[in-house]
DNA sequence: TGTACATCAGTGAACGCGCGTTCACTGATGTAC
DNA sequence: TGTACATCAGTGAACGCGCGTTCACTGATGTAC
């Protein structure tokens, strides 16, 4: 008798160890990141959304052990989009806190970079933060501190002396500008593509500062 | 004897007429059509993508019957995407026409303000045409075309006398900044939302008649 | 130090369901003679 | 004008499968006495 169907499928995870006694919170974190690593797979994000048991499957867990934790693969997917959000707010702060001593400029350019650099290194995160299923939940909060991030930006700009009429609109003006140019890249880099996301940045920037932001 | 599993569910499309003899090929629009109808809903896109039953049930017909045209619900996704390409493209070209005798500037807004108001209007037909699933296959083609847009838009302010180093860039950058304002309209109505997509593109381009597009 | 018990972090089996796909078929309409 | 046949646009039944969800359970570890 060579049975096989109690084994793991070919190409699922390999079981997960059970967490130790009081850190079940544990799981929840790897539930996330199983759903964020599938999410960043076009090839499995194809055919179908994630289902709970392909996303336990990748956990490493059986299925109901999610339930634990979520209350279905709506709620993981919103959970992984607010972490996304969390994580991409303190990637800016970093890359802002590294130009503490350079000039306003230098800082938005850094900002702009570090969004571009999140969605290209983590694709998964980024499908989920800006999937229409999700992105409703997550304007008031996350998505509201990271439109923060970039009208300090744009306030540190004008305090250096660059023209700007209405700050806040120009600090969504530079987000929408970036975003737009990272959801296009894929059509971009065939049709006409200079540069990458940082050359983009920074020719923006550039102009930003010689003509100023008359919004 | 009141059985009542041989009529259509709850909430399901009233069943089609056949196509007359000869003409087969209108399924295929009804089916493209049900699909986009379906991507429209937020509601129905939440759970799970579309089945092709899901699919049939919308368009009045059983499931074997998109076999006749499709080879499953990505083709029918691809195909979608292609004719969304095609209507925006031409609602762009009617704009333009509408602007003829008007001034590029004029002629660029009208072009811009035609891209917002078709993602408004056709949601469906938009979020099909820029998934990733489908992105990759439509960059050529219909998607190039539609760059081409936006370079005669760009070609036409600067013989007009707008400075502007490269053209193919500042349509590039056009185009991005629109569709960046597009992608994150659900956030930004919340949190800073001044004008919609009208005012956006008519600052924008004002913007650039004043000081050029030095890119 | 030993032991009974409680709790915790899951597992494994089972259910009914909707799914994609196949296949033989049906009935309306056009075509040949 | 009539009739036999071919084609066309689907239908309806059937298959095996993976799905979400429930439930009782297991076995390791902490706690009380």
């Amino acid at each position: 008798m060579t049975r096989t169907d109690d084994v793991p499928a070919a190409g699922a995870r390999t079981a997960r160890e059970r967490s130790p006694r009081g850190q079940g919170d544990l799981l929840r974190d790897d539930v996330i990141a199983a759903l964020v690593r599938i999410a960043s797979d076009d090839e499995r994000m194809r055919p179908a959304p994630v289902s709970l048991r392909e996303l336990a499957r990748e956990a490493g867990i059986t299925a109901p052990a999610i339930y634990r934790h979520f209350s279905g693969t709506e709620d993981v997917a919103r959970a992984a989009a607010l972490d996304g959000f969390t994580r991409l707010t303190a990637a800016m702060d970093a890359a802002a806190e590294r130009q503490r001593d350079g000039s306003a400029a230098e800082r938005l350019i850094a900002l702009a970079v570090a969004y571009g650099d999140f969605a290209a290194a983590h694709r998964g995160y980024f499908r989920l933060m800006f999937q229409s299923v999700v992105i409703a939940s997550v304007a008031d909060g996350p998505a509201a501190e990271l439109a923060g991030r970039w009208r300090v930006a744009a306030r540190g700009l004008r305090a250096e002396g660059v023209e700007m009429t209405d700050v806040d609109s120009a600090a969504m003006y530079l987000w929408t500008a970036v975003h737009g140019r990272i959801a296009l890249a894929p059509l971009m880099d065939r049709s006409a593509g200079p540069g990458g996301i940082h050359d983009f940045v920074t020719i923006l920037v550039h102009e930003i500062l010689t003509v100023g932001l008359r919004r």
